[in-house]
DNA sequence: GACCTGCTGCGGCCTG
C-alpha cells in the first residue's frame, strides 16, 4: 500500500480496516474514487462491473469523511443510501459492517422486512449511514413529514447503488423527485455518488443521478480488462420425428417445437452439467419448461439434479436457496433464470452464459455476460440457442426469413462493437407525478399549487411539463368524479376522498403496478406465486417451481392455490407486455442480411438457418424493396425499432389503412398500390401530430395512476412515451423509392 | 407476444 497516496488520505482507522482485509491495492477505481470524493465539490459516478468493489470505492472515503468531521454524536442521518432491491440492501449492510463499525459509525438498513423496533430506533437516534429503498424512503415522506427536516439536517452524502437499474422507467423518476424534494427540505445541494455498471455512455447515468446539473458529475470509470469472450449461436430446427415430445405438452405446443426443446435441453445437460453456469429463458414459462426438463433428464439418468428454476414469481425461500448453492460454489449448479439474475445479487462467478431465443436489448445481453469470466484468465463464455420452425413451399415469407437468427447475429455483431441501448427517450410520467403531487400534500399536511409546481417541475425531475399541463393535470385530480385533490378557502390544495383512500393505503409508496396473484401453496410450503389471469381448477395438472404439482384446492377468498406433488402438468402463462426493439438493432439485421459473411460462430445449423434467411430475402428482393405483396395483404419492411414502427403504423391508419404489427414487419390488408398510394401521401406531407395519432390509439393505461387520466391525458402520455413522428415523411419517402428502382 | 422491483400500522395471539 506504500504506493498509494490515496489510501494515505483515509482516515486511520479505515486503513486499519483495509490492513485487515489484507487488501495489498486498491484498485484503480477506487483510488481515483478516494481522491474525487473527498476533494471535489461535484457528483461522482463511478462505473464497474458486478463486484468490481464499487461499493468499497464510494464507502472508504465517505466512512472517512463523516468519522473525521466531528467526535459528537450527529443528530441526523449523514449518509443516504438507496438501493433497488431489499436483498442487495442486505448484502451491502453485511459488506460494510465491520467497515463503519470500526469507524464508529452507526449504520440502519430500513426496508419492508426490517423490523419496527429498529426502525424506531434508527428515527429516535438517527446518524451515519441510512440504506433504503425509493419506496421506503417515500413512505418516510408520507408518514414522517414533519421529522425529515430533522432526520435529514446533517446529510452529506447521497449514494445511489445500481445507477443502472433506475435509468428508465417510474421508479427512476421517483427517486429523482424524492432526492431533489429531501434538498427542498435540507436548503442545501448534496453530493451525490451514483454506483454504475459500465453500460454505454456514462453520462446518460450522470444525467440520472442529478437532471438539472449532469455536467457538474466526475465519471469514473474502471479501467480493468474485459474477459475474452468465446461465443457460439446454436440453430435448432427440429421436424416432429425427431426427439420423443412429452405426451402431456403435445396438445398444447406443436410437435416439433417439442422436439426442438428436447434437443436443446439435452444440449444443455450434455454441456452445462459439472459446473456452474446461468440460462437466461426469455420467459417465466420457459424457465418452467426447461428446468422442468432437466430435472426430469437427471433423474431418468438417475445422476443427482444440478438445475434449478429462479424468477420473480417463486417464493423468496426458493430463490434463496438457489443464489446460495451458486454462492457457495461447492456444488455444481445451473440456475435457470429471468432477468431476476441480471442485477447485482451476489452469486460468485460462473463458468457460462447461455441464452435461450435472440437477445433483444445489448444492455441485458452484456449485463448477462458480465456474470461470467470474472475470474482472473477465465474467458467469458456464451452460448445463444435460437428456435426456428421448419419450412416448406407453403410457409409465409415472415418464417422463410429466420428472423430470430438474423435478430441472434445482429445482436451479437452490435456487442461486439461494443453499442448499447440508451435509456428510452424522456416521457410525460403523468403517472408518477400525480402520485408525487398526492406524495407532497400528504407529507406536508397541504400544500399551494404554485409550491408543487415549483418543486416538482420548475426545478425538480419533472422539467417537461408545462404549466397549463400541470393546471390541467390538477383539474383532473380535483374533479369530482377523482375526488384525488379538494382546495381549501384559501387556494392550499387538500387530499380529497378518494386521494386519502389512495395515500393511507401501504400499496401507495411503490410507483409500479403489480397484478393480482394467487399464492401456490404445497403442504403448507409456499412455492410462489401464479397470475389471477391464469385458469386453475382443481385436479389440473400444472409445472411449478420446476415440478409437477396436482391443484387440489383453490382458496377463492384467500387466494391460495393449495397442490400436491403429481406427474404431468402445463407451466402457467403469466403474460406481460411485448418488449421494444430499438433502430439500430433492426438496422442491423437489415446488414445481416444484405452481407454474405458466414460468421465463425455459427454452428452448421445456424449456418444453414442464416442461409435461408438471406435466400428469402433475396427471391423477394428485399435488398431493393420496402413493400412486398403477401397474398391478399401487402408487408412493409421499415427496418426501424419499435416506437417508429408504431408511429408508421398508426400514421398508415389515419390514411385510412387497416394495419396490424409484427416485430420488423406491418401487414396492411390492401394491395401494393393502395399501400404506395397511402405512403406517397404520407411523404409529402408534414407528418400528422403525435396527439393526434395517440387520439385514435385504444388501451392507453400502461402505468400505475393512469385510471385517474382522462382520455385527453392519456393521449398526451402516449405520444410521449411511444410515438415519434421525427423523420416519418423520409422514412416514407425511402420506402417508396427502393420500391420504385427496381423498375 | 417480456422481465423486474416494493410496502405500514395495528390488533391479536403466544411465550417467558
Amino acid at each position: 500500500m506504500t504506493t498509494s497516496t490515496a489510501f494515505d488520505r483515509l482516515e486511520p482507522r479505515i486503513q486499519r480496516w483495509i490492513w485487515r482485509q489484507g487488501w495489498t491495492t486498491l484498485h484503480d477505481v477506487q483510488e481515483r474514487a478516494i481522491a474525487t470524493i473527498l476533494d471535489g465539490k461535484g457528483d461522482v459516478v463511478i462505473g464497474a462491473a458486478t463486484a468490481g468493489g464499487k461499493t468499497e470505492a464510494a464507502f472508504l472515503p465517505i466512512v472517512s469523511a463523516i468519522t473525521t468531521e466531528d467526535g459528537n454524536a450527529p443528530s441526523g442521518f449523514e449518509v443516504l443510501a438507496i438501493s433497488p432491491l431489499k436483498a442487495l440492501i442486505n448484502d451491502q449492510a453485511r459488506r460494510l459492517e465491520a467497515l463503519c463499525d470500526m469507524a464508529g459509525v452507526a449504520l440502519h438498513k430500513w426496508h419492508g422486512d426490517v423490523a419496527d423496533a429498529a426502525k424506531r430506533k434508527a428515527r429516535r437516534q438517527p446518524g451515519g449511514v441510512l440504506i433504503i429503498t425509493p419506496e421506503s424512503l417515500e413512505a418516510l415522506f408520507v408518514l414522517r413529514g414533519v421529522e425529515l427536516p430533522r432526520l435529514f439536517a446533517e446529510l452529506r452524502f447521497i449514494v445511489v447503488d445500481e445507477l443502472h437499474a433506475f435509468l428508465a422507467g417510474e421508479r427512476g423518476i421517483q427517486l429523482q423527485s424524492l432526492l431533489h424534494r429531501i434538498e427542498v427540505l435540507t436548503r442545501r445541494r448534496v453530493k451525490r455518488v451514483g454506483l454504475s455498471a459500465t453500460l454505454g455512455d456514462m453520462q446518460l447515468a450522470a444525467a440520472a443521478l442529478r437532471p438539472s446539473d449532469p455536467a457538474a458529475a466526475t465519471i469514473l470509470e474502471s479501467r480493468s480488462n474485459e474477459a475474452e469472450l468465446k461465443l457460439q449461436v446454436r440453430g435448432y430446427q427440429c421436424s416432429s420425428a425427431l426427439g420423443p415430445p412429452s405426451d402431456e405438452e403435445a396438445d398444447d405446443a406443436p410437435q416439433q417445437l417439442v422436439a426442438t426443446r428436447q434437443a436443446i435441453a439435452e444440449h444443455l445437460l450434455k454441456v452445462l452439467r459439472g459446473s456452474s453456469n446461468l440460462v437466461f429463458a426469455g420467459t417465466r414459462q420457459s424457465v418452467e419448461v426447461y428446468s422442468d426438463r432437466l430435472r426430469q433428464m437427471c433423474e431418468d439418468a438417475s445422476i443427482p439434479n444440478e438445475f434449478f428454476p429462479h424468477h420473480g414469481s417463486l417464493a423468496k425461500e426458493l430463490r434463496h436457496d438457489v443464489e446460495a448453492r451458486l454462492r457457495k460454489g461447492r456444488l455444481p449448479t445451473t440456475a435457470v433464470c429471468t432477468t431476476t439474475l441480471e442485477l447485482g445479487i451476489d452469486i460468485g462467478d460462473v463458468e457460462s452464459i447461455a441464452q435461450l431465443g435472440p437477445p433483444r436489448s445489448i444492455a441485458a445481453l452484456r449485463q448477462r455476460l458480465g456474470r461470467s469470466g470474472r475470474r482472473e484468465g477465465k474467458p467469458s463464455i456464451l452460448r445463444i440457442y435460437i428456435e426456428e420452425e421448419p419450412i416448406n413451399a407453403q410457409s409465409s415469407l415472415l418464417s422463410r426469413l429466420r428472423l430470430s437468427t438474423a435478430l441472434s447475429v445482429a445482436a451479437v455483431r452490435l456487442l461486439l462493437t461494443g453499442w448499447c441501448e440508451p435509456p428510452p427517450q424522456r416521457a410525460l410520467h403523468l403517472s408518477t407525478l400525480l402520485h408525487q403531487i398526492l406524495s407532497m400534500i400528504a407529507s406536508l399536511g397541504g400544500a399551494h399549487a404554485t409550491v408543487l409546481y415549483q418543486t416538482l417541475c420548475a426545478t425538480g425531475p419533472f422539467g417537461n411539463i408545462s404549466s397549463s399541463l400541470f393546471s390541467q393535470l390538477l383539474r383532473r385530480m380535483g374533479n369530482p368524479e377523482v375526488e384525488l385533490v379538494e382546495q381549501a378557502p384559501d387556494g392550499t390544495l387538500l387530499l380529497g376522498r378518494e386521494g386519502e383512500r389512495v395515500v393511507e393505503h401501504y400499496t401507495f409508496y411503490a410507483v409500479f403496478e403489480t397484478p393480482a396473484e394467487y399464492r401456490v401453496v404445497a403442504a403448507g410450503k409456499a412455492l410462489g406465486t401464479v397470475p389471477i389471469s391464469f385458469p386453475v381448477r382443481p385436479n389440473d395438472l400444472i409445472i411449478f417451481a420446476g415440478r409437477r404439482w396436482e391443484v387440489i384446492e383453490l382458496h377463492e377468498r384467500q387466494k391460495v392455490v393449495e397442490v400436491k406433488q403429481s406427474r404431468g402438468g402445463m407451466p402457467p402463462k403469466f403474460g406481460g407486455d411485448s418488449a421494444a426493439l430499438h433502430d439500430q438493432i433492426v438496422k442491423e439485421m437489415r446488414k445481416v442480411f444484405t452481407s454474405t459473411d458466414l460468421p465463425a460462430y455459427l454452428d452448421a445449423q445456424a449456418r444453414a438457418l442464416l442461409d435461408e434467411g438471406r435466400e428469402a430475402f433475396r427471391m423477394v428482393e428485399l435488398d431493393r424493396a420496402s413493400i412486398v405483396a403477401d397474398g391478399a395483404s401487402t408487408l412493409l419492411f421499415p427496418w426501424v425499432g419499435t416506437r417508429r414502427m408504431t408511429t408508421l403504423a398508426m400514421a398508415l391508419t389515419a390514411e385510412g389503412l387497416k394495419t396490424r404489427l409484427d416485430d420488423m414487419v406491418i401487414i396492411a390488408d390492401h394491395s401494393v398500390e393502395e399501400v404506395k398510394a397511402a405512403l406517397a401521401h404520407l411523404s409529402q406531407n408534414v407528418p400528422p401530430a403525435p396527439l393526434s395519432l395517440a387520439r385514435q390509439a385504444a388501451n392507453k393505461q400502461y402505468d400505475k395512476f393512469d385510471r385517474y387520466l382522462d382520455e385527453e391525458l392519456l393521449a398526451l402520455s402516449f405520444a410521449a412515451s411511444a410515438l415519434s413522428t421525427d423523420g416519418l415523411p423520409e422514412l416514407a419517402a425511402a420506402m417508396l423509392i427502393e420500391t420504385n428502382g427496381t423498375s
